[in-house]
RNA sequence: CGCGGGGUGGAGCAAUUGGUAGCUCGUCGGGCUCAUAACCCGAAGGUUGCAGGUUCAAGUCCUGUCCCCGCAACCA
């Protein structure tokens, strides 16, 4: 019976389309997959979409479509999650989708199970909620007391919800986080204990009402399942769990291995363990926190525009180019820096000039002095030799002790260092200078030759789960069939037989012109954001009518900045000391620091409402409000200040 | 004093339990010509953010300090 793996991606949200984050994420759990099945393990790896939830149904609606309609186009569309999936050659098993109907039967039996055992218990959701924004918001996520969304005063609130009993398995949890290698990185640990146990953990809640795309409460018309359980169950759903569409839970639960991305650490490492432990079930062997890709030392987003598409770079550069970067370069555990031009030249310095080259450089030899077919007669030079035998005999050990710790790049490391000592290997023999005297050093030339080649296929075999098409190429040109490519074959020194015969092929990985390259693509990301540019967005007209009285009672007038400075630890607010006319300074605060340093704005001549009544922002008074136009520009909100003519005088009434 | 992560030669990153600071790119010089103008060798370049401390020995531990990033929800 072979060992079994079970390892998984989170199932990702498709409120939009994946991108190159997703993509590393999915790329690192195939390529531990692979590795695993060629150790000979039967592996399942599921991966799939979380597809509830209150931001689906509302883009849904945006765009006119069912939430259904929508999911099913983002999900199995052109260009969906599926077809990306098979672009970048991952070799999943299975692919689950929240709204299968066998998952979602199954969610309610789970959520049944948990009620009757008492771990879920209707309660109600106290809060705040903003009626303009038709949010509910908790007490700790107010800002000064008011709406974080639109700053507006927020009302007591409450409605029935179904809460977990998380705080019930709090010591569980810490204990399993603390002792045990469960969660990892171990750096993952202090920040989930100091942050989120260590303060308490609060009953969760676990559905919810103000919302309908879901799965639904199936004692409770009205409630729908909230995300905790909706998703974190399907690794299990997807086995079989509760349901009979599928039949392996006893054959691959509890999982080896869930990669996640750390801003999901915590449900995965708090939450998932303490729903699992309500219900007596195993827990899985392993969390794995991943970093993040970043770009310009920030997150990747929607709203800052730069997110980067996997399709593209996987068109431009190949499947396997890209899938050998992501893992490469970055450790896994920590954030990296992605950019096209660390792509582009880590594709020419690994793969074209190191490993493309060895494999070109050798082959074309072999066929060049022996017309492809190695001679039996070979000549072992044991001092020019061993260096590179002793490296190549030893990488799948190396390879191996970081593949278990996860730790793709340094995996990858080992192999590259091999490939380096082989191109050393033909400087220290030059071929080229046997094949002069081919009755005096054929036989050592073949042994030369030969040693290459063998180099070659241990280091295809290793590389397979990282490119697998590219080792097949790889395979074909140093004429290595399947039994030179397996595991076992690669820990032996000497499988391919001393009558190798090779066959020349294209070149594995074409080098790429950088500054041509980065031009074009820099071109794209341009046109890119030309078409996506949308129509300035703005607030519709109030219909509701004033009376000139009311609005008579604004107290509007110019007043000059005579200092303004950047309030401490406030991401958004500015102080202003203005001359409003009167001799006495106004001081007033204005959360705009995101669109004006303060430097720039000492001098001009602003309008302010000034007989709004005194308010404290973060312990200072703001007497009145700064009065600006603001608009939306590509989704970005812009905000200007009204400035006006300097010749008007300070306290001058606007009416 | 909210929590966590990070500050290492021009750029991007490494350094298992504290033990001569490495790698890739770039720069300079040399070699080779089988190969994808690639490959191989050598050189220059760092008082590892700053200030203290522990130690025979600290990038690595401790204290203080400065700077950067992330931290409701959504999001790998």
């Amino acid at each position: 019976m072979p060992e079994k793996f079970y390892i998984t991606t989170p199932i990702y949200y498709p409120s939009d389309k994946l991108h190159i984050g997703h993509t590393y994420c999915t790329v690192a759990t195939d390529a531990m997959a692979r590795y695993k099945r060629l150790k000979g393990y039967e592996v399942m790896f599921l991966t799939g979409t979380d597809e509830h939830g209150q931001k689906i149904e509302d883009k849904a609606g945006e765009a006119g479509v069912t939430p259904k309609e929508y999911v099913d186009r983002i999900v199995e569309g052109e260009k969906g999650v599926l077809d990306l999936w098979k672009l970048m050659n991952i070799s999943n098993d299975r692919f689950i989708r929240t709204t299968d109907s066998y998952h979602v039967s199954a969610i309610q039996k789970i959520f049944k199970a948990m009620y009757d055992k008492g771990d879920i218990y209707k309660g109600k959701y106290v809060g705040k909620y903003c009626k303009p924004c038709e949010s509910f918001w908790t007490e700790s996520q107010l800002v000064d007391g008011k709406c974080p969304d639109c700053g507006r005063e927020v009302q007591d609130a409450e409605e029935e919800a179904y809460f977990f009993r998380l705080s019930k398995y709090a010591d569980q949890v810490r204990d399993l986080l603390e002792n045990t290698d469960f969660l990892e990185p171990r750096s993952r640990v202090h920040e989930m204990v100091n942050n989120f146990i260590k303060p308490g953990l609060e009953d969760l809640c676990v559905s919810r009402t103000s919302f309908t795309w879901g799965v639904p409460v199936d004692f409770d018309p009205g409630h729908v399942v909230y995300v905790w359980i909706d998703a974190l169950f399907n690794y299990m759903t997807a086995l079989g769990f509760m349901n009979g569409e599928h039949h392996d839970l006893e054959k691959f639960w509890p999982a080896d291995v869930h990669f996640v991305g750390k801003e999901i650490v915590r449900f995965h490492s708090i939450i998932w363990p303490a729903m699992l432990m309500s219900l007596d079930l195993p827990l899985p062997k392993k969390v794995y926190g991943h970093g993040w890709l970043l770009l310009d030392g920030g997150k990747m987003s929607k709203s800052k525009g730069n997110v980067v598409d996997p399709y593209l770079l996987a068109q431009r550069f190949g499947v396997d180019a890209l899938r050998f970067f992501l893992l490469r370069s970055f450790p896994f555990g920590s954030d990296g820096n992605f950019s096209n031009e660390l792509l582009i030249q880590t594709i020419n310095t690994d793969l074209a000039n190191d490993l493309g080259n060895l494999v070109s450089r050798t082959v074309s030899m072999v066929e060049k002095y022996f017309g492809s077919a190695l001679p039996a007669d070979q000549r072992v030079d044991d001092t020019l030799d061993k260096p590179l035998v002793d490296m190549g005999s030893s990488l799948r050990d190396r390879y191996e002790a970081q593949m278990e710790k996860y730790q793709f790049q340094n995996a990858l490391e080992e192999i590259f260092k091999v490939v380096q000592r082989a191109n050393k290997y033909i400087d220290e023999n030059a071929p080229w200078a046997l094949a002069k005297d081919m009755e005096q050093s054929g036989p050592r030339l073949a042994r030369v030759l030969y040693n290459l080649l063998e180099t070659i296929r241990l280091c295809a075999v290793l590389l397979t789960p990282f490119m697998p098409e590219s080792c097949e190429k790889i395979f074909l040109q140093i004429g290595a069939g399947a039994p030179l490519q397996t595991w076992d074959s690669a820990g032996t020194w000497g499988a391919l037989p001393a009558g190798a015969a090779t066959v020349r092929g294209e070149n594995l990985f074409p080098r790429i012109d950088v500054e041509k390259e980065l031009a074009e693509l820099e071109e794209i990301a341009a046109q890119a954001k030309k078409a996506a540019l949308p129509a300035i967005e703005l607030e519709p007209l109030t219909t509701e009518s004033v009376d000139f009285d009311t609005f008579c009672k604004s107290d509007l007038r110019a007043v000059k900045v005579k200092a303004c400075e950047a309030v401490k630890k406030s991401d958004k607010l500015l102080k202003f000391t203005l001359d409003d006319g009167t001799g006495t300074d106004r001081q007033i605060l204005s959360g705009i620091h995101k669109f004006y340093e303060p430097e720039e704005l000492v001098g001009k001549t602003l309008v302010a409402i000034v007989n709004l009544p005194p308010r404290k922002m973060m312990g200072q008074e703001s007497q009145g409000m700064l009065l600006s136009a603001v608009h939306t520009k590509q989704g970005e909100e812009k905000l200007h200040l009204i400035m006006v003519d300097d010749a008007i005088p300070a306290g001058a009434k606007l009416c």
